[in-house]
DNA sequence: GTCTATAATTGGATAGAC
DNA sequence: GTCTATCCAATTATAGAC
């Protein structure tokens, strides 16, 4: 009960220390020497509760996907309008954006830079998330033209596509250049398109 | 003369195998002997050519951005309406993704992931390239609404912000799921957007 | 300008004591 | 579960012959 107890800190500990170091460096330049040094372990260590690096890769980012999309259907089911929705939605981005030392990334955003040196199943889990993300999305701008509060010519599908590569890359350009108020700036004039 | 002939053909063909590297694999994921096996020499004459990795990094996207900022003046200096000078601009990142086996997205795409990782002249040169792209966008942007051709409430730096997050978003999303087809669609939506 | 050879370091991973 | 010790491969980089 003791050792379960402590072994599943640490397990957390480790997905921690290696999701931040994705969302701000990357996979490629995460070394386990890096989570050694955050943690505070030996890096043997962290091999007895993932054995290779792609499975400390994939646990992360299933547990990401999840927390994301979870907030996306709490989020969605709401009763708030839909441009609410999208804004709360977007406010996900922002709030991961101003944390800590600003420079912090979606996960999957670096991740979709960093595709072909991951393993085949987090090449899956990565390419499921867009996939799932944009369904959300679509079904919730749908939901908006329907209620009359968007309005645009065009494919929902297209829509919700074009929001979501919108995110993706505007979180990786305004952490190079201007920061969380550059990335609201540019979602809320998606979002003023949207409403015109 | 011969020397020098030779010697300008070499460092072309490390350049190019090191930028199509850069833009499938990413800079973290690209080693010399990668390119000592595309270009057919050894190892250690590359550092001839370029002494430091990040030499060759920030030859290779000095020249890249000289090529698509270039690319732009020339599209956004000629005769089209604004709305055809954008579907020009984007067709860059569609014939991109659309090479060989579809697998490349813009390099700058993929810096902006691995920015932590780079040393400061090409973090600079990476920042330079997303103000100098967005600028250029604006006057078109700007242009276009100033026509008539398009309609928005807001900063058309804001809508040239988005533009160019969208784009760069895309190219690595589309690469992963969709392919250049996708791509296309959401470039074509966001233009519709701005042409309602 | 290119080669062989090699240095120096780091990275992922395993064996086995505690 | 964590540690020390170690292995092996890969990587960046240099020295010096041709």
């Amino acid at each position: 009960m003791t050792n379960t107890a402590t072994s599943k800190d640490t397990k957390t500990a480790i997905m921690d220390a290696a999701q931040e170091l994705i969302q701000r460096r990357g996979a490629n330049a995460m070394s386990y020497q890096d989570i050694s040094d955050a943690v505070g372990i030996r890096k043997a260590s962290i091999h007895h509760h993932f054995p290779a690096k792609n499975d400390l890769i994939q646990a992360v980012i299933e547990r990401y996907a999840d927390y994301v999309l979870g907030s996306m259907d709490e989020i969605f089911a709401s009763t708030l309008d839909p441009a609410a929705k999208l804004r709360k939605y977007a406010a996900l981005f922002e709030a991961t954006l101003s944390q800590g030392r600003r420079d912090k990334a979606c996960p999957f955003a670096i991740l979709g830079g960093e595709l072909s040196s991951l393993d085949a199943p987090s090449t899956v889990r990565v390419r499921r998330f867009y996939r799932d993300s944009e369904e959300r999305l679509a079904r919730v701008v749908e939901e908006g033209r329907a209620e009359g509060q968007f309005h645009f010519k065009g494919d929902p599908k297209h829509v919700a596509a074009m929001l979501f590569a919108l995110l993706e890359g505007a979180i990786l350009i305004a952490r190079a250049e201007g920061g969380p108020k550059r990335l609201h700036a540019m979602v809320r004039q998606a979002l003023q398109l949207l409403q015109e």
